[in-house]
DNA sequence: CGCATGACGATTTTT
DNA sequence: TCGTCATGCG
């Protein structure tokens, strides 16, 4: 028998293994993409709880995200068989710190964690108040200055004078005031508070941060090249305790400064923790030498970075690919034609194929083309679940029967379904609270009790107040799933969904089944409120076998075997926002973008462009990006090279097409074939021909215009025109 | 107060 | 191109 007390450590590499037996002191684990990180933090932990060196209780693991959390704190349960509490995002940590301690820095344990959603509005609320032109200084952006502020770790009174000029000629410092102040008042905090107010507590309160220093034997943060400078802050006053803190990151994976991420924060570690120690991990275990070799070129190509070597001995395997097409339509097209044959020509299940874009807007045309193809996929990320009108407006209803002094919930729901309280009405309610330093509850309550609103108005609002106290009054007996059950019923809001577009009214209504799914996973409303007004993505069908699409940020951390990396032209990668920003510094953040998808790889890679591309309406034509410029000419070979051929000209996918007969015997359905049919057969879509559309079901043509373009008379939606590669015949 | 209409702007990336 | 938002009318 292995020996019981290291087996777990043997299977690593040599730098590895300093990695993890290095337990005490500062260490920095400068981990290159592919080199087993996560590996190495999950072994170490084991090792800490194997050693004896500490109690699961005791470790302070800090993730990017909620997933990559979960996914540590199920890996360190299989390697150790017990599970760490302390284990999260620092929001969801500070959080958890903070609920315990709320008291200390003026807030009730139960305050609310509200979205960029809450924050606009609350913001638009003080310009209106401050009479600020809100078209000139749009709300969102004062959002964004606050919260880069608050990355910085500057509370209002530690702003630097220099910020001043930056929002309505010098007002931003006082409207941040102003919106901490309402934040207080409304018992919330957004999300750069939660770190915030954790270093004002502990700052303030030095029984409470030396419980926590004494408490965290063990600090381990992952993604250390993604931390911001409040997150830094934070960060040294809980391992200032012990001193054992790990940090484990890669320089050349940061892509997150826009959001206040310092990469100085990990190309300084040794000067801010005295006496640290640097392991490099450069053994790479994910990708063909090809791949790999790209991705090393391509990145030293950026100025500002620690550099290393990563090397791998797998077989150097297909060369890097590169397509050239004539525009975004053909290279959807083709990449979904190239997934299917990978899929069933080469048995290449789709969960190992992803398809990485630069921003979210990009994902459309691969869905179309998916689609088209029959092949399954998923959007990570994406139009996020929680960001559904249906599902805030419950969401919102859950929070105020929670919490009836919840006044943005409030005035979300007061008038959804309409209940005849109109704008004018929810000002006056907004005033009153804000003057009496009362919620807007109260405050309509008030009114309506003393006559200030009368009439039909007051009425609703009664009836409003009535409810809700009912269901929180419910609470206490029913299960928590029921009242909320109880509340999608008796507020309306069903009804008013009903009275909707049958299609749309049904899907909604399926969003909110589905989160009512969640409700009932866990113990109370307020845990579940804590859960969602944290975690964002969601994973839960992971394990589907379906084609992955998803932005590049979002594929930090995974891997494929095959990649396809679509759209490397100017202006859209690098991003035409980045090119020539701050002295190249955000040129530099897009390579390192491209450095992370070229090295979600394992064994094919797919890099392509389009010559011309449909963009908000019109077409452009585009450079390819410098990017593939910077790629090694002995890395990758052109497969394809549309560039100067007209738009149906598909001769090279009739030879695909040849191939793909003698090897499959059966072709599939693509947009070409479709065409060349039309072409050869003039029958094939004529007046009369019944025809499906995926959005707008069944109907009839009436006539085929130049271009493929068809006229067709929809049962349900009446007359359209629509090429008719999107036309399937009956 | 509710609904319809049209203008306008946006497209990085997310805890 | 499409979705959001403000405006103005019924």
């Amino acid at each position: 028998m292995m020996d019981q007390t290291t087996h777990y450590i043997e299977s690593l590499n040599k730098e590895q293994k300093e990695a993890v037996k290095n337990l005490d002191g500062p260490l920095l684990v400068l981990a290159g993409a592919g080199t087993g990180k996560t590996k190495v933090l999950t072994t170490k932990v084991a090792h800490i709880l194997k050693q004896g060196k500490a109690l699961p209780g005791q470790i302070l693991a800090v993730t990017f995200t909620n997933k990559a959390a979960k996914e540590m704190t199920n890996r360190i349960e299989a390697l150790t068989g017990s599970s760490i509490y302390w284990c999260g995002t620092f929001h969801s940590l500070s959080a958890k710190i903070l609920r315990q301690n709320a008291a200390r820095i003026g807030f009730s344990s139960n305050f609310t964690i509200i979205d960029i959603d809450d924050q606009t509005r609350l913001i638009k609320q003080i310009l209106n108040d401050y009479n600020i032109d809100e078209k000139g200084n749009p709300a969102k952006v004062l959002a964004y200055i606050i919260g880069r502020y608050k990355d910085k770790g500057w509370l209002p009174n530690q702003v630097p004078v220099s910020e001043e000029g930056q929002f309505a000629n010098g007002m931003g410092i006082t409207l941040y005031l102003e919106y901490q102040k309402r934040l207080q008042l409304l018992q919330a905090m957004d999300f750069g508070d939660l770190v915030l107010w954790t270093i004002e507590l502990f700052n303030n309160n030095l029984d409470v941060l030396e419980y926590y220093q004494k408490k965290f034997k063990y600090v381990l943060v992952d993604e250390y090249q993604d931390t911001n400078a409040s997150q830094y802050l934070w960060l040294r006053l809980l391992a200032q305790g012990n001193n054992n803190v790990c940090c484990v990151g890669d320089d050349d994976q940061s892509i997150y400064s826009w959001r206040g991420a310092e990469v100085k924060n990990i190309l300084r570690f040794n000067k801010d923790f005295s006496g640290a120690k640097v392991v490099r991990l450069e053994r790479n275990y994910r990708s063909t030498p090809s791949i790999l070799h790209a991705a090393s070129e391509l990145i030293s190509n950026n100025r500002n970075r620690h550099g290393k070597k990563l090397w791998t001995e797998g077989i150097v395997g297909e060369p890097v690919k590169l397509s050239i097409f004539h525009d975004d339509k053909q290279e959807a097209r083709e990449i979904a034609d190239e997934i299917d044959a990978k899929n069933r020509l080469h048995n290449l299940p789709l969960c190992n194929i992803a398809i990485l874009v630069r921003a979210g807007y990009q994902t459309r045309s691969f869905e179309e083309s998916l689609n088209y193809m029959k092949i399954p996929y998923r959007i990570i990320g994406g139009a996020k679940f929680y960001d559904r009108a249906e599902i805030k407006d419950m969401l919102a209803y859950m929070r105020l029967l929670q919490n009836n002094d919840d006044s943005l919930a409030f005035e979300r729901v007061i008038n959804t379904p309409r209940r005849g309280i109109g704008d004018a009405t929810v000002s006056e309610i907004r005033q009153h609270a804000k003057e009496q330093e009362i919620s807007m509850f109260t405050a309509a309550n008030y009114l309506i009790k003393n006559f200030l609103i009368k009439g039909r108005v007051a009425s609703a609002i009664a009836e409003f107040i009535v409810k809700l106290s009912t269901w929180t009054g419910l609470l206490s007996s029913l299960d928590h799933m029921k009242v909320v059950e109880r509340v999608l019923e008796e507020s309306g809001y069903k009804e008013m969904l009903k009275a909707q577009e049958l299609e749309e009214a049904k899907d909604r209504l399926d969003n909110i089944k589905e989160l009512m799914r969640g409700v009932g996973e866990f113990p109370s409303l307020a845990d579940y409120l804590e859960h969602v007004s944290l975690v964002t993505d969601n994973d839960s069908m992971a394990d589907e076998n379906k084609v992955s699409i998803l932005t590049m940020h979002a594929a930090k951390g995974l891997e494929f075997d095959l990649v396809f990396l679509p759209g490397w032209e100017e202006g859209i990668f690098p991003s035409s926002k980045s090119a020539s920003e701050n002295n190249g510094s955000a040129l530099e953040e897009e390579r390192r973008l491209a450095y992370v998808a070229i090295t979600r790889a394992k064994k094919y890679l797919h890099i392509s462009y389009a010559c011309n591309r449909r963009l908000f309406g019109a077409y452009q034509s585009s450079e390819s990006s410098r990017f593939i410029d910077e790629l090694p000419k002995e890395s990758y070979e052109i497969i394809n090279n549309f560039s100067n051929q007209n738009r149906f000209d598909y001769s090279s996918n009739i030879k695909f097409d040849k191939q793909f007969n003698r090897d499959y015997g059966k072709v599939n359905s693509t947009l070409y074939k479709s065409i060349e049919k039309a072409k050869e057969d003039s029958s094939y879509f004529k007046y009369g021909q019944t025809v499906k559309h995926k959005k707008f079901g069944n109907g009839k043509v009436l006539a085929v215009l130049e271009g493929n373009i068809a006229q067709v008379m929809f049962d349900a939606y009446g007359f359209k025109k629509i090429s008719i590669e999107f036309l399937e015949m009956l």
